[in-house]
DNA sequence: GCCGTTTTCGGCCCGACTGTTTTCAGTCG
């Protein structure tokens, strides 16, 4: 797939295009760089099949583009781009990443200091080489410094859920002040994105001095960087950076919805305000345009989301699914999901105790999961083959298996409307076949495999192993489908499509594993398997009671993928989930 | 370079802040 490739290259095109102060095309090659990375066919696919004038079809893609496009496929590069480098060798995308640093300003570290990389500008600021430019100073010099310190520590995005319970307690400080009466989180954390750069919080204050004296002296704080009555920033010690920002009580609306973006979605809605006549901005919707003289813009709406996107003509819009990829289009045609909501669920079925890998008993499972206000709950250990890993064996499971069918006999004698169901989580081996044996797995109530191991395996091969695993009659839930970690593992070589289609010809349920770390399937794949027609279950793949929790986490994925109701399992009674197992 | 319910030319989101200037360009979100 060089869709990936290409879009990476276009982005790249429009940095090197904007250092050389040329206007407008690196707007319009971002453009077909996001396009690009959310096209679901393969560009050499298109252009075989339809040539030129089928790229041409893909939103963005024009005559040029598409000659560019045809000349990467042919040839592996593009000359264009390849003139561009040799005239400015640098490292534009690691440049760019440090904050303070623009195209302008990359330009001339390189024209007159010679700056390439990361390195190079590690070295010309320790040397005090850059304050002396034209336009630069001493306090450029040191934001140079501070960044590239923060980029090296960092790498300047933070898991969600390592973030996420900082951003709660900060919230409900900030909620319990009398003087506040609205607060919520914006920005790429309300829009459940899997890393997240900072932490945007909007609050409407009564006495703005009296709450950023409160935030700037909350015990998480490390370092203030400014306070002020309408936005402070601080560095928490856990390492990432919370922006507070002030805003009126009209405004809270249309600054909730530009603070919570994404960018792309920003523009989009701005330009449909633009076709009505309108402008919208973070203080509001308004009509009549000063400039041209018919008098003093008046904001028509401001103090909800629902009003801003009434006022300009569109519904509400889940924060979640504002990434510019086609929600507006759905809003306009009246297509908009009604997405699942965390009180749809009705129980998780990835849990491990201590009988394999985890910390909890099953009893200690079974009271979080009634806590939580579940109706089952399904315990799904780790298997094991000759005694490798610490999963159970033969015995193991047919003793665990009594047990809880023990509980479930107690709870039915005490009037509990409680079920425990019992699965395991069996290992897809390096064949495609499973470590416990068919007479087992018939016995449980489903079954969930995973590859846990060969992860670097060829693509051809990996996909024949995963299809041979989905294809096995006592498979239910393919667990963790694509393997990756955040930030450390790429998503095992496969063709994905392909699994997808024999999941859905095999009725197998792709999971939706809820641990911060994995978020997989993600948004993007969830919306791939709708598409295929595929049902997903979300699950937490908890290995303590605590863990249980982290199922907002795969809700939140859910709806980036647009993920309805009906679209997953968990949502079911027992009855019914165990007559769609059968 | 792309695009069109103000269409085939003339636009391309919007406002604030920062650090540098001495009225503003560059950067950010």
């Amino acid at each position: 797939m060089k869709n990936q490739e290409l879009s990476k290259i276009f982005f790249e095109m429009a940095d090197y295009l904007e250092i050389e102060g040329v206007d407008f095309k690196p707007y319009a090659y971002r453009k077909v760089a996001l396009s690009l990375d959310n096209w679901k066919e393969d560009v050499g696919e298109i252009y075989r099949s339809k040539g030129i004038k089928g790229l041409q079809e893909i939103p963005g893609v024009g005559e040029g583009i598409a000659k560019a496009i045809e000349e990467y496929l042919k040839s592996g590069k593009i000359k264009s781009l390849e003139e561009l480098k040799k005239k400015l060798p640098l490292k534009v995308d690691e440049l760019l990443r440090v904050e303070s640093l623009g195209p302008k300003k990359i330009k001339v570290l390189y024209r007159e200091l010679g700056v390439k990389d990361l390195k190079d500008l590690g070295k010309a600021a320790k040397a005090h080489k850059i304050s002396p430019l034209f336009g630069f100073g001493e306090k450029t010099e040191q934001n140079i410094l501070q960044g590239l310190e923060f980029l090296k520590r960092s790498k300047g995005r933070f898991l969600l859920g390592d973030i996420m319970p900082t951003v709660k307690i900060i919230e409900e400080s900030l909620r319990a002040r009398k003087e506040i009466k609205e607060v919520s989180v914006a920005g790429s954390v309300r829009r459940q994105k899997e890393t997240i750069g900072d932490i945007d919080i909007l609050v409407v204050s009564e006495n703005p001095k009296k709450t950023a004296d409160f935030f700037v002296s909350l015990p998480e704080v490390e370092k203030i960087w400014a306070e002020g009555s309408t936005k402070c920033s601080v560095r928490l010690k856990a390492g990432f950076d919370v922006d507070l920002r002030m805003v009126k009580r009209e405004s809270f609306g249309s600054a909730l919805q530009y603070f919570t973006g994404s960018k792309e979605h920003n523009i989009s809605t701005r330009k449909i305000a633009i076709e009505k006549g309108l402008k919208l901005s973070e203080y509001g919707v308004f009509e009549g345009n000063p400039s041209t003289g018919s008098g003093r813009a008046r904001q028509i709406a401001g103090a909800t989301e629902e009003d801003v996107y009434k006022a300009i003509g569109l519904s509400f819009v889940a924060p979640e699914m504002r990434e510019d990829d086609g929600e507006i289009q759905a809003v306009l045609n009246g297509s908009l999901p009604v997405l699942i909501k965390q009180k749809d669920i009705k129980g998780d079925l990835h849990c491990h105790t201590v009988a394999s890998d985890g910390k909890d008993s099953i009893e200690e499972m079974v009271r979080s999961a009634m806590d939580l206000g579940y109706e089952y709950v399904g315990i799904s250990d780790h298997t094991k083959f000759l005694g490798v890993t610490n999963g159970l064996d033969e015995k193991e499971i047919l003793k665990q298996h009594k047990k809880i069918e023990e509980l479930n006999a107690k709870f039915k004698k005490q009037n509990l409307k409680f079920r425990v169901l019992h699965g395991c989580e069996a290992d897809i081996m390096l064949d495609g076949s499973l470590n416990a044996k068919d007479e087992i797995l018939e016995k449980l109530d489903y079954v969930i495999a995973s590859v846990h191991s060969g992860m670097k395996m060829e693509k051809k091969k990996m996909t024949a192993r995963i299809i041979k695993a989905i294809k096995n009659r006592n498979v239910d839930i393919f667990g963790h489908p694509t393997g990756r970690l955040i930030g450390k593992r790429d998503e095992y070589q496969m063709d994905f499509d392909k699994i997808l289609e024999v999941a859905k010809e095999n009725g197998t349920i792709l999971e939706i594993n809820s641990s911060p770390l994995r978020l997989d399937l993600n948004g993007f794949n969830i919306r791939r398997a709708k598409t295929h027609g595929l049902k997903m279950i979300i699950n937490t793949d908890s290995h303590n009671k605590e863990q249980l929790n982290l199922m907002e986490y795969g809700i939140g994925q859910a709806h980036r993928g647009w993920a309805e109701k009906a679209d997953i399992i968990n949502t079911l009674s027992v009855e019914k989930l165990l007559e769609f197992f059968k």
